[in-house]
RNA sequence: GCUACUGUGGCUCAGCCGGUAGAGCAGCUCACUCGUAAUGAGCAGGUCGCCCGUUCGAAUCGGGUCAGUAGCUCCA
């Protein structure tokens, strides 16, 4: 017999070798019917798992993350079955569970459109309803070979061949004829999965990699009941309706013209406004921590990128004027600021006494994104970043890295948006030097000191391969958009390749030259892209702060424009963006524009306002508000604005 | 760049198998001067993204191209 701990602390006696199936049965069938997978001291694990030892179980069902993602998992079998029972000639690749459902990876000639995938989704319910028993058995390297061989299954193959030399034996998972190769967890039976619903097909190359074959990548989701999956998809629908690209148009924040080109939007007086707003108050709070600003030239010869090492590694990236071929000058637009402003610490030499040397500017730049890239104001050609770097001793890495994270927080936490971020420690990929500049011992030894300084730091943070810049590691600072995409925001990183190139030194105290640690930041990230997730964020009702219009008047009639007018030329006097409707309509016609445009607040004005001078105040988010007097609006509207008050709860 | 889908007046959409464009909202005009999410009537507005082709005839079919959407790859 062995102790079984459960989750609670129970512990229950069982049969060596029970399986965590049996044990989720002797604790009542409920729990067996909705059990997904387990966790066996720590380790997720299949429900056939057999106990042999003392051990901590949990049955983890749906409502776990792990169960979830075996069911998910589980559905993308199905779905691989179903295709193969319709279309025998398919191909399978991988499919896996992801964040928000699943996907199976499918070479077939057959291109799958929306019909195909109605087909194929009645297929994987009918599938759920034969109820197949899904079971496990393993195989060795020759004989999982010769299995998926023999079935047609190239790309399973060539997924074999790379594990079986490890000498390990390959498991499959069964469910009626159907068979694949697949490490589990697995359900119990494809009966559970009973509400289904594929969302999309889109292309995925084989291994992600663009030089191979693209593959049909089906997408889906599911759930155990139909009215979770009712939810699940509503609440899609809901996400994207805070779409900036659907709402940032709409109201006017942005909008973009065909012949102008992609990637190049139209910032509207409303969307420009904002970026003003946020780029005054970065530049205001860059200054007060030190910065000093810079503001230098939006192109260069190509002499200069050569230097940076762009011209090498960047050059697909840039929109390049004229070539330079025979020794004629060509000229490039700017895909980022650091050579630029390099400059600056450039001009003379430097001492060890003026590090750090923090530098800022606003800097727009131009980068010639693949077509299919472009995104709303997310992913654009043209945009417009709160740049720096920062050129410091060895000495004042950590302290100077450290500032850099706590301005990027001051800034995520005035916006509402530190909740929304994660933290992504970018290392390079040592498996392809050829992207980056410097010797793997430099890599090291930098990306070490990274890890140290975010160890320090007491953040969560993923540690990402592959991630980093060309000449050093990041901490990339990521949110998602409405669709889950995941993009950053923000990016600190230490750079310990360029400025040898370009010749940065300082006399130190000893005084001998040495190069500086150059950090390159943002603060806010480029105000294109944190415009849409703000506008994503808050579904376009920013805070009052950020508004583009503070307030709207409402006079009810013409009897009252005269002292409409005049609240409103009081307001603006405080530096408060009023607009007033004297428009000829209906008070409640005038709220419901003002309401869906989002404006924080309405100030209704009518005769009774007009003989006690005061206004009625109305607020996009909690309705009529009673009269106040002007002065008591004006003062709580700018304690709101000062406060930088996200309206957040 | 790749895969799939989309492109009809400012917006949302209708227009079946090819016969030469329609609605609601917005806009404008007039009337109503109306107190917290849509007053009524009238008017105007489209070479159906663009180019080429098939056809007696194309918004509808074919090809190309531009733009948009989701995903892949890339990336702030």
């Amino acid at each position: 017999m062995i102790n079984v701990t459960l989750k609670g602390g129970t512990v229950k006696q069982y049969e060596d070798g029970i399986t965590v199936a049996d044990i989720a049965k002797d604790l009542g069938m409920g729990l067996y019917k909705s059990a997904c997978a387990s966790k066996i001291n720590g380790v997720v694990c299949d429900l056939r798992t057999a106990v042999d030892r003392d051990s901590e179980v949990e049955i983890l069902t749906f409502e776990h993350a792990d169960g979830k993602k075996t069911f998910w998992h589980t559905a993308s079998h199905i779905l691989a079955q179903a295709v193969k029972r319709l279309y025998p000639d398919a191909k399978l690749a991988i499919g896996p569970a992801v964040d928000n459902g699943f996907y199976y990876d499918i070479d077939s000639d057959h291109p799958f459109i929306q019909d195909d995938l109605t087909r194929i989704e009645a297929e994987m319910k009918k599938i759920a309803k034969e109820g197949l028993e899904i079971t496990r058995f393993e195989l060795s390297g020759d004989e999982a070979i010769a299995l998926m061989e023999q079935k047609g299954e190239d790309y399973k193959v060539e997924l074999i061949k790379e594990h079986s030399y490890k000498g390990e034996a390959i498991s499959f998972y069964q469910q009626g004829d159907f068979v694949d190769l697949c490490a589990g967890p697995h359900l119990l039976s494809t009966a559970a999965v009973k509400a289904i619903k594929l969302t999309q097909c889109t292309g995925a190359y084989w291994r992600g990699d663009s030089n191979n074959k693209m593959l049909q990548r089906v997408y889906g989701v599911a759930f155990p009941k139909a009215s979770e999956l009712e939810q699940h998809l509503s609440m899609l629908e809901e996400a994207k309706k805070r779409d900036h690209n659907k709402i940032g148009r709409e109201l006017e924040f942005f909008t973009t013209v065909d012949y102008i080109g992609q990637g190049l939007p139209i910032l509207m007086p409303k969307g420009a406004r904002v970026v003003q707003l946020l780029q005054r108050f970065v530049e205001d709070e860059e200054q007060k921590r030190g910065y000093l600003l810079t503001k230098t030239p939006l192109l260069a010869k190509s002499d200069l990128y050569k230097i940076s090492g762009h011209w090498d590694h960047y050059r697909e990236g840039m929109f390049v004027l004229g070539d330079d071929e025979d020794g004629k000058e060509a000229f490039a637009l700017r895909p980022m600021t650091c050579p630029f402003q390099f400059q600056v610490y450039l001009s003379r030499m430097r001492s060890y006494r003026e590090l750090p040397m923090r530098l800022g500017e606003t800097s727009t730049l131009f980068r010639n994104e693949a077509s299919g890239e472009m995104h709303g104001l997310i992913r654009v050609r043209q945009f417009t970043i709160s740049e720096g770097h920062i050129a410091c001793r060895p000495d004042q890495l950590e302290e100077e890295f450290k500032g850099c994270i706590d301005l990027a927080n001051f800034m995520l936490k005035t916006l509402g948006l530190d909740d929304d971020v994660s933290y992504r420690f970018s290392k390079w990929d040592e498996n392809d030097k050829e992207k980056y500049i410097g010797s793997p011992e430099e890599w090291e030894s930098v990306q070490n000191l990274m890890r140290d300084i975010l160890n320090h730091l007491d953040i969560d943070y993923e540690e990402v391969d592959g991630e980093a810049a060309f000449y050093g590691p990041k901490l990339d600072i990521q949110i998602k958009n409405v669709h889950g995409k995941e993009d950053t925001l923000i990016t600190i990183q230490i750079d310990f390749q360029l400025a040898a190139r370009f010749g940065m030194e300082y006399i130190d105290a000893d005084g001998q030259k040495k190069n500086p640690y150059v950090i390159h930041r943002t603060s806010i990230g480029c105000y294109e892209r944190t415009l849409a997730l703000l506008i994503e964020k808050y579904a376009g009702a920013l805070p009052t702060w950020l508004s583009p219009v503070q307030t709207i008047i409402l006079p009810i009639g013409e009897r009252q424009h005269e002292f409409a007018r005049e609240v409103q030329q009081k307001l603006a006097a405080q530096g408060l963006r009023v607009e007033m409707d004297d428009r000829n309509e209906k008070i409640g016609y005038k709220i419901r524009e003002a309401q869906l445009e989002k404006i924080p607040y309405m100030l209704v004005i009518g005769d009774k306002e007009m003989e006690s001078a005061a206004v009625a105040v109305r607020s996009r988010k909690n309705g009529d508000m009673g009269q106040l007097s002007t002065d008591d609006f004006i003062e709580m509207i700018k304690t709101e604005v000062e406060n930088k008050a996200t309206g957040l709860e």
